[in-house]
DNA sequence: GCATTGACGAAGG
DNA sequence: CCCTTCGCCAATG
Protein backbone atom coordinates (compact mmCIF):
# COMPACT_ATOMS: atom_id res chain seq x y z
CA UNK A 1 0.00 0.00 0.00
CA UNK A 2 2.88 2.81 0.86
CA UNK A 3 4.72 1.37 -2.25
CA UNK A 4 1.61 2.21 -4.63
CA UNK A 5 1.14 5.97 -2.77
CA UNK A 6 4.80 6.33 -3.22
CA UNK A 7 4.71 5.78 -7.01
CA UNK A 8 1.82 7.33 -8.01
CA UNK A 9 3.27 10.37 -5.88
CA UNK A 10 6.48 9.67 -8.22
CA UNK A 11 4.62 9.49 -10.94
CA UNK A 12 2.69 12.95 -10.43
CA UNK A 13 5.87 14.76 -9.64
CA UNK A 14 7.86 13.71 -13.12
CA UNK A 15 4.87 14.79 -15.49
CA UNK A 16 4.60 18.24 -13.53
CA UNK A 17 8.28 18.41 -14.39
CA UNK A 18 8.30 17.47 -17.63
CA UNK A 19 4.56 18.49 -18.70
CA UNK A 20 3.99 18.11 -22.62
CA UNK A 21 1.12 18.86 -25.45
CA UNK A 22 -0.94 15.95 -26.09
CA UNK A 23 -1.46 16.76 -29.72
CA UNK A 24 2.10 17.71 -30.57
CA UNK A 25 5.33 15.49 -29.95
CA UNK A 26 7.25 18.81 -28.84
CA UNK A 27 7.04 20.33 -25.76
CA UNK A 28 5.27 23.51 -25.80
CA UNK A 29 6.40 24.40 -22.02
CA UNK A 30 9.99 22.67 -22.65
CA UNK A 31 9.98 25.84 -25.80
CA UNK A 32 8.57 28.52 -23.73
CA UNK A 33 11.17 27.79 -20.79
CA UNK A 34 14.23 28.14 -22.84
CA UNK A 35 13.05 31.35 -24.77
CA UNK A 36 12.71 32.55 -20.58
CA UNK A 37 15.85 31.57 -19.46
CA UNK A 38 17.82 33.35 -22.88
CA UNK A 39 16.31 36.43 -21.06
CA UNK A 40 18.64 38.59 -20.09
CA UNK A 41 19.01 39.98 -16.65
CA UNK A 42 18.25 43.61 -16.23
CA UNK A 43 15.74 42.99 -19.00
CA UNK A 44 12.30 41.75 -19.50
CA UNK A 45 9.72 40.04 -21.72
CA UNK A 46 6.06 39.26 -21.72
CA UNK A 47 4.18 36.70 -22.55
CA UNK A 48 2.62 37.61 -26.10
CA UNK A 49 6.52 38.11 -27.24
CA UNK A 50 7.19 34.68 -26.76
CA UNK A 51 4.23 33.02 -27.97
CA UNK A 52 4.98 35.26 -31.22
CA UNK A 53 8.52 34.08 -31.19
CA UNK A 54 7.50 29.96 -31.15
CA UNK A 55 5.36 30.59 -34.20
CA UNK A 56 1.78 30.65 -32.11
CA UNK A 57 1.02 34.82 -31.61
CA UNK A 58 -2.58 34.09 -30.48
CA UNK A 59 -1.54 31.82 -27.49
CA UNK A 60 -0.46 34.08 -25.00
CA UNK A 61 -2.27 32.57 -22.50
CA UNK A 62 -0.78 29.24 -23.01
CA UNK A 63 2.70 30.61 -22.14
CA UNK A 64 0.61 32.23 -18.80
CA UNK A 65 0.03 28.28 -18.43
CA UNK A 66 3.19 27.25 -19.00
CA UNK A 67 4.70 29.31 -16.20
CA UNK A 68 2.39 28.01 -13.68
CA UNK A 69 4.17 25.30 -13.95
CA UNK A 70 7.40 26.61 -14.67
CA UNK A 71 8.24 26.19 -10.54
CA UNK A 72 9.26 22.53 -11.24
CA UNK A 73 11.54 22.89 -14.75
CA UNK A 74 14.97 22.89 -14.39
CA UNK A 75 17.52 24.67 -14.84
CA UNK A 76 15.60 26.83 -12.91
CA UNK A 77 13.54 29.40 -15.64
CA UNK A 78 13.90 32.88 -14.46
CA UNK A 79 9.96 33.44 -14.25
CA UNK A 80 9.84 37.28 -12.91
CA UNK A 81 11.43 38.18 -16.45
CA UNK A 82 7.63 37.36 -17.77
CA UNK A 83 5.32 40.36 -17.30
CA UNK A 84 1.93 40.88 -19.48
CA UNK A 85 2.40 43.50 -22.44
CA UNK A 86 1.84 46.75 -20.32
CA UNK A 87 5.08 45.64 -18.21
CA UNK A 88 2.51 45.14 -15.03
CA UNK A 89 3.29 42.04 -12.74
CA UNK A 90 0.28 39.96 -13.11
CA UNK A 91 1.71 36.65 -12.35
CA UNK A 92 2.82 37.73 -8.89
CA UNK A 93 0.54 35.90 -7.30
CA UNK A 94 1.79 32.59 -8.23
CA UNK A 95 5.15 33.13 -6.57
CA UNK A 96 6.01 32.24 -3.09
CA UNK A 97 5.47 35.14 -1.45
CA UNK A 98 3.36 37.95 -2.34
CA UNK A 99 6.97 40.45 -2.65
CA UNK A 100 8.46 37.60 -4.03
CA UNK A 101 8.52 38.58 -7.82
CA UNK A 102 9.35 42.42 -7.28
CA UNK A 103 12.57 41.56 -4.60
CA UNK A 104 13.52 39.58 -7.82
CA UNK A 105 13.64 41.82 -10.61
CA UNK A 106 15.08 44.16 -7.76
CA UNK A 107 17.53 42.11 -7.30
CA UNK A 108 17.80 41.97 -11.08
CA UNK A 109 18.36 45.83 -11.18
CA UNK A 110 14.61 46.59 -12.68
CA UNK A 111 12.75 49.39 -10.53
CA UNK A 112 9.36 48.15 -9.84
CA UNK A 113 6.22 51.15 -8.70
CA UNK A 114 2.83 50.44 -8.32
CA UNK A 115 3.44 46.43 -9.85
CA UNK A 116 4.44 48.14 -12.77
CA UNK A 117 8.13 48.06 -14.11
CA UNK A 118 9.71 51.54 -14.67
CA UNK A 119 10.66 52.33 -18.45
CA UNK A 120 9.18 48.95 -19.79
CA UNK A 121 9.91 49.71 -23.27
CA UNK A 122 13.38 50.17 -22.88
CA UNK A 123 13.67 46.93 -20.46
CA UNK A 124 11.76 45.08 -23.27
CA UNK A 125 13.43 42.12 -24.42
CA UNK A 126 11.94 40.75 -27.39
CA UNK A 127 12.99 37.16 -28.34
CA UNK A 128 11.62 37.43 -32.00
CA UNK A 129 14.10 40.54 -32.49
CA UNK A 130 17.09 39.76 -30.35
CA UNK A 131 17.32 35.82 -30.98
CA UNK A 132 16.11 36.42 -35.51
CA UNK A 133 13.55 34.66 -36.44
C1' DG B 1 -18.16 14.91 -23.65
C1' DC B 2 -19.28 19.75 -22.24
C1' DA B 3 -18.58 24.01 -19.52
C1' DT B 4 -15.52 26.69 -17.09
C1' DT B 5 -11.21 28.71 -16.12
C1' DG B 6 -7.06 31.38 -16.70
C1' DA B 7 0.38 34.55 -14.97
C1' DC B 8 -2.88 37.08 -22.38
C1' DG B 9 -3.91 40.40 -25.92
C1' DA B 10 -6.33 42.66 -29.69
C1' DA B 11 -10.36 45.02 -31.15
C1' DG B 12 -14.53 47.58 -30.71
C1' DG B 13 -17.63 50.55 -28.22
C1' DC C 1 -9.57 56.43 -21.52
C1' DC C 2 -12.25 52.37 -19.45
C1' DC C 3 -14.94 48.38 -20.21
C1' DT C 4 -16.54 44.29 -22.67
C1' DT C 5 -16.10 40.70 -26.02
C1' DC C 6 -13.72 37.39 -28.29
C1' DG C 7 -9.97 34.18 -29.95
C1' DC C 8 -6.93 31.13 -28.03
C1' DC C 9 -6.29 26.01 -25.98
C1' DA C 10 -4.66 22.86 -21.99
C1' DA C 11 -6.43 21.48 -17.82
C1' DT C 12 -10.09 20.50 -14.65
C1' DG C 13 -14.69 19.01 -12.69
Amino acid sequence: MMVVFYLLNMKKKLLEETPRTTTKEYSFFADVYDVVRQVPKGRVTSYGAIANFLGTKLSARMVGWAMNAAHNARPKVPAQRVVNRNGMLTGKHHFETETKMEELLKNDGIVVKNDTIVDFKIKFWDPAKELGL
